[in-house]
DNA sequence: GCACTATATAGCTATATAGTTATATAGTCA
DNA sequence: TGACTATATAACTATATAGCTATATAGTGC
């Protein structure tokens, strides 16, 4: 980075930005245990298929994403895993910030885990009342 | 990354989105030798005092810079090295995206020595004519 | 106290973009 | 061909924020 000259800076700056938005990494996390064609992200993502699509068109446009249509169904993959590292390092340091931050800490440790136990409390409790 | 719930992915996404200005970058970039004073950044950086004091500010609340008055100087270092291995991911990743695309290749390569000598030759051609 | 320097903040404008709905495009199958 | 499904794009609104200027705050030295 040491010899980056401005236009370089704003082409790293952006390809932060493209990792930027909750629904991409979203996709992203989505793509994990392989492809999935856009209905599917539309469906896990829980917003609209254009809006996907728009997100798909910006990931791909950073290599981030392989695009692959098969019959009338367009197939997304990870073309650069190398992001899973990015977002891990992100983790581990935001984990570190947290230790000290009992009300958020909970986030990263089977978050939607406790989430469900949470809710299952809660419906005990109103049942109870 | 895979037990991230929606909250948790917000808070990565803000994470790059720290990253995700040029601005910023330069000032981080700024900080690898060591630490700087606002004014000492306001010069590298190129723009306004108060633009640079807002960056910092948001740096230091996702704890990636350390700020430490002395005198009536405030002194900023970086806080979290691990920022610099997550720019030297992406611009490996980039670099790898820009074997094929000769017009931007050199922007990574001494990119700043080009420049230079660019202007070294612009200037002998408008001496010459 | 006052003058001076360094940094932070307030208030503003301009721009970028996430999200929406509606529509266009492309593929399948009858 | 036409009806249908899947994806992409267009046009728009609302929101966030980078940048600016002007001002406030905090420290130093008289």
């Amino acid at each position: 980075m040491s010899v980056l000259n401005d236009r370089s800076l704003e082409y790293v700056a952006k390809y932060f930005k493209a990792l930027a938005e909750p629904m991409r990494l979203k996709v992203l996390n989505a793509l994990r245990d392989g492809e999935k064609n856009v209905g599917q992200l539309t469906e896990i993502s829980g917003c609209t298929q254009a809006n996907v699509s728009k997100h798909l068109s910006l990931l791909s446009q950073y290599d981030m994403v392989k695009r692959e249509s098969r019959g009338n169904c367009v197939f997304y993959s990870i073309a650069d895993p190398s992001i899973y590292e990015l977002c891990d390092l992100v983790c581990g340091q935001i984990a570190k910030r947290m230790i000290a931050e009992d009300d958020i800490k909970r986030m990263f440790i089977e978050a939607d885990k406790l989430q469900t136990q949470n809710l299952q409390l809660i419906e005990k409790k109103l049942k109870v009342g």
